[in-house]
DNA sequence: CAATACTCTTGAAGTAGTTCAAGAAATCAC
DNA sequence: GTGATTTCTTGAACTACTTCAAGAGTATTG
C-alpha cells in the first residue's frame, strides 16, 4: 500500500520495510480534530482512508480552509513539526479516517539512516511548493467563478466528498455566492 | 558570501568549495528578463545583488506578481527546472542584478555527490512551502488593507525598492486602490 | 420516527475593490 | 536639461462578491 507511493524515489525492499516500521496507524472519527491549532504537533500523517480539511481560524472566529487531503496524501502542520512551535492550522477528519503517522524523532531517524528518504521528502516538499505557488497564481488571475469551475473540472468527484460550504471556504468565497454561480451555470 | 547561506545545513569546507565551483555568476540589467515564460529554463538563481519580480501573464495580457526576490534569495521556475517543461512564470530584474546560477545538471551532480546538499535543498523547499501556505492563509483571512499594512510593517524597506504598482499586483489589488488606502491611513 | 441540526438556495441591500480617464510628480534617455 | 515615459493620485461610475434573513431539503441523534 505504502510502497506504491514510495515509488516517488528509489528505495530498496529493506529500506521500504525500515521506513514502514516507523509509522503507527491511527484512526479518527468523522469530525475529530487530528491537529489542533495552538498545540504542538510533532507528526506527519499519510492518509490511507478518508479525507481531511486543513483550516485556520481568524480573529473573528471565522474558519478558512487552506487544504484538503485524500487517500495517499500527506498532511501535517509543517511549521509546528519542524520548529516545535504551536500549530497555526487545524486538521479535521471529514470522513472516518485512517492514517499512518510518523513522529518527528522517527522522521529524523529515517532521514539519517536512509538517504533515499531525504530525496523522497525533498521531492514531496518541492511538489507542494509548486502546487501552492500555482494556487496563489490562480487566485490572483481568476475570478471566483473561474476558480470554482476549474476546481470541479480538475476534481470531478470532489462534490461527492466535500460540502459546498467547505469548497467555498477553500476558494475564498461565501457558500451563498457559489449557489449563485451554480444557478447561473445551470441556466446556460 | 555564499558560505553564509550554506549555514542552512552542515557542510565541510571542501563541500562548500565543491558546491560553489558549480555556480556561474551572471549579470542582468534593470528590466531584463532572467526567465521568460514559454521557454524551458534549467537553472536556479541565487541573488547576490539586486532584486527581481516573478510574475505570470493572464489571457488578457495582464501581469500578476507572484514573488519578489532580494539578496540571498533563491528563485527559479521550479516546474520548468524539474520537469524540463516550459516555464509558466517570468522573472524580471527590477534593479541591476547579479546572480549565481546553477544548471540542472550541476544541481543533480552536487545532489548525488554531497548528501548535505540534498538536506539543504529540502530545507529550502520546506521553508518555501510554509511561506506559500501562510501567504494563501493571509489572502483568505485578510482584506487588502490588512495585507498591505502587514506587508510594509514586516518589510519596512520594501517601498524604497519596489514600486507601488508591483506591490499592488503582488497583493492582488489595483494600484489605484492602494492609493486610496494610503490616503485613508494618512488621514488618521 | 420525531426532534434537532446542518446544508443548500433565494433574494434584497450593502461594501470592498475595479475600471476608466485625466492630471501632477518623478525618473529616464539622449 | 529638455522631452518622453513611467509612477502615483484623485474622482466618479460600476461590479463581483458579502451580509443578513428566511425557507426547503437532507442528515444525524436519541
Amino acid at each position: 500500500m505504502k510502497s506504491h507511493l514510495l515509488a516517488y524515489s528509489h528505495f530498496s525492499e529493506e529500506e521500504i520495510a525500515k521506513v514502514l516500521y516507523h509509522f503507527e496507524e491511527k484512526q479518527f472519527k468523522k469530525r475529530d480534530l487530528v491537529i489542533e491549532a495552538g498545540h504542538v504537533d510533532s507528526y506527519q500523517y499519510f492518509i490511507t482512508q478518508g479525507c481531511v480539511r486543513g483550516y485556520i481560524v481568524d480573529y473573528n472566529g471565522k474558519e478558512h480552509n487552506i487544504a484538503f487531503g485524500f487517500e495517499e496524501f500527506w498532511f501535517g502542520d509543517m511549521e509546528s513539526f519542524t520548529n516545535n512551535t504551536k500549530a497555526h492550522y487545524n486538521y479535521q477528519a471529514l470522513e472516518d479516517l485512517t492514517v499512518l503517522a510518523i513522529s518527528k524523532s522517527n522522521w529524523d531517524k529515517i532521514s539519517n539512516e536512509i538517504p533515499a528518504f531525504i530525496k523522497y521528502s525533498r521531492n514531496l516538499f518541492r511538489n507542494a511548493m509548486i502546487f501552492q505557488q500555482n494556487r496563489i497564481a490562480k487566485h490572483l488571475m481568476q475570478t471566483a467563478e473561474q476558480r470554482y469551475e476549474q476546481l470541479i473540472n480538475e476534481n470531478p468527484n470532489i462534490l461527492q466528498r466535500i460540502s459546498l460550504k467547505n469548497i467555498a471556504s477553500y476558494l475564498g468565497v461565501t457558500p451563498e455566492f457559489i449557489s449563485i454561480l451554480r444557478k447561473k451555470a445551470a441556466q446556460k
